[in-house]
DNA sequence: CTGTTAGCGCCTTCAG
DNA sequence: CTGAAGGCGCTAACAG
């Protein structure tokens, strides 16, 4: 089952076998379709780890994921996965969790040549540990990237979101505005939030109320916006860093006999497309999850291509959705 | 970089640093320290694709599915992640989009070496073509699987579920149920199919409706529900085979100024969290998709252990979870 | 146009 | 307890 088997069946040299096999030019077609029949005839499958240990190109990318889960992480990966496709790569997935762990389980792969390179979309560079693992290899930061830290980065700008966001919900006449953050470990929560209080303080509006979804799952969302109304004062408004963080709340203000928007404005986060489908529609940030997908692999296989190309910091743009629900 | 250079260092041959990397007990503990400190000393890191190679065996499961996107297929395949990593295997990830081609792409990983085994959650088992690639290799059908055809499969009973769903229906009084399927080259969609008109013919109702989504997304639920709603008479209840497309369904019925449950009672399928958050709350059949990922490397493991173990097929139960859609 | 040869980096008998 | 040597299957010079 070996190029070897194949090359004495057909009467000829394991070379010409390979060259065959790789399609290049210079084979006379009677000898190629000699090969040819002898694959045929037996069947025979190229290992692939030989190739790739012998070529040390695995075309394969290692994308580091908190949790597939989130319909935000999947749509992204969806995007990372048909770019990394149509260039002859395929993706490894690792969701972390978060845990350090477990990531640095995976960036062995990375180490051990088993990928060509990795796309995280993990709080990974303000953990030196991984950066270490990382090293030098190619590396992109997808939706969660630090600027400021070595390694190219896909984001959206993040603070400027969230401003656009407090914008919109003033301009609506809100008064009290609070916020639903994810996990502020990650960058993007911090940068949210700043955005957040830099809006308010803009506007000298001194309410601010801000309360952390310790994953990105709807019963989150329902549990902060709980402790979001058993402060003192309720929020006329409430912006979720996320839509499935958002329709927790919805359901829980509801719970409190609540109207929206009469009683709490609602915006979230993402754009997902059943976010307009819910009642009332959910006005949103949509960001572009395919695109920061596909962007990050294109920056990935440059680098592959290329070690010594630059690192870019790119930053897409992302878009308010104005609906009914604020 | 190699495992030569450490023995140099160290002052030993080969064989004794790849013994004490892969924790043989013979090694002399001075001799141990020595390898170790050179180990530290380069940071050599093995190169994980020669030992594939070495070995054959590569640690890695294929999972081939048909849209990461769905939210049951990613919370399935975290199933499998998971599972996989507790027993110290990576999972490589495609998403096929039910395209033969890239699939059978993806399956030359298999043949190739890459990986040991494959988890299918994607209509192949009635491809002739891609069952030929998968040959005997170590193969599991998860959620989606022919329980007729070789190889071992994991699901639920989807007629029986069905049957459930419409006696669910007619006992709350409903006349006219009409479906909302998924594309029925899926066998899934044909077994809850198959279930709905058995039903329906046990209680002698001869109204009948069936309208097919051409994908999980919520956008394809409205559509059906569309053209559901532009034929004769109306149906008084929907049950659609995922939560997301009862979401498109729910919010089309609603454009119409139909009331949910009065006008149109409406039952979902796979029990997402978020389907208790929805107004009104989604009654839904709850599917035990962690476990049915869990589950399937659990079998893939033991065969790839042993080729030989016989197939199994395994089914797991679903469960009614009634809430005020309905 | 084709064959010979030398590894990629590792593991694993088989000797000692 | 340790070393020498062979080979996993493939590609890429280098000859011819």
């Amino acid at each position: 089952m070996s190029i070897e088997k194949v090359a004495r069946l057909a009467g000829v040299s394991t070379a010409t076998v390979s060259r065959v096999l790789n399609g290049y030019e210079g084979v006379r077609p009677a000898t190629r379709d000699r090969v040819l029949a002898a694959i045929a005839a037996i069947q025979y499958q190229p290992n692939l780890l030989a190739r790739q240990l012998r070529t040390s190109r695995s075309r394969m990318l290692l994308v580091l994921v908190s949790n597939i889960i989130n319909p935000f992480c999947s749509r992204v990966v969806r995007g990372i996965e048909a770019e990394a496709e149509a260039h002859g790569y395929h993706i490894l997935l690792c969701n972390s969790d978060s845990q350090t762990q477990r990531e640095s389980a995976y960036l062995t792969l990375l180490s051990g040549k088993v990928v060509d390179g990795v796309i995280t979309m993990d709080a990974v560079s303000n953990l030196p540990g991984l950066r270490q693992m990382i090293g030098d290899s190619p590396w992109v930061q997808c939706a969660e990237g630090n600027p400021e830290s070595e390694g190219s980065s896909v984001t959206i700008d993040n603070q400027q979101a969230a401003r656009e966001a407090i914008a919109h919900l003033t301009q609506r006449g809100r008064q009290r505005i609070a916020m639903i953050n994810g996990d502020p470990r990650y960058l993007y929560a911090q940068q949210r939030e700043k955005g957040y209080r830099a809006a308010l303080a803009e506007r000298n509006v001194k309410w601010a109320a801000v309360e952390y979804a310790n994953e990105v799952e709807c019963e989150a969302g329902y549990a902060a916006m709980e402790r979001l109304l058993a402060r003192g004062q309720r929020p006329d408004a409430v912006f979720a860093v996320s839509d499935v963080l958002a329709v927790g709340a919805i359901h829980c203000a509801r719970q409190h006999q609540l109207r929206i928007p009469e009683d709490i404005a609602m915006l979230g986060f993402d754009g997902l497309p059943w976010s307009a489908m819910l009642s009332p529609p959910l006005s949103t940030l949509e960001q572009p999850m395919h695109q920061l997908g596909v962007r990050s692999v294109q920056l990935l296989l440059q680098r592959i291509k290329d070690p010594h190309a630059p690192h870019v910091h790119e930053q897409l743009n992302c878009k308010l959705v104005e609906r009914a629900s604020s």
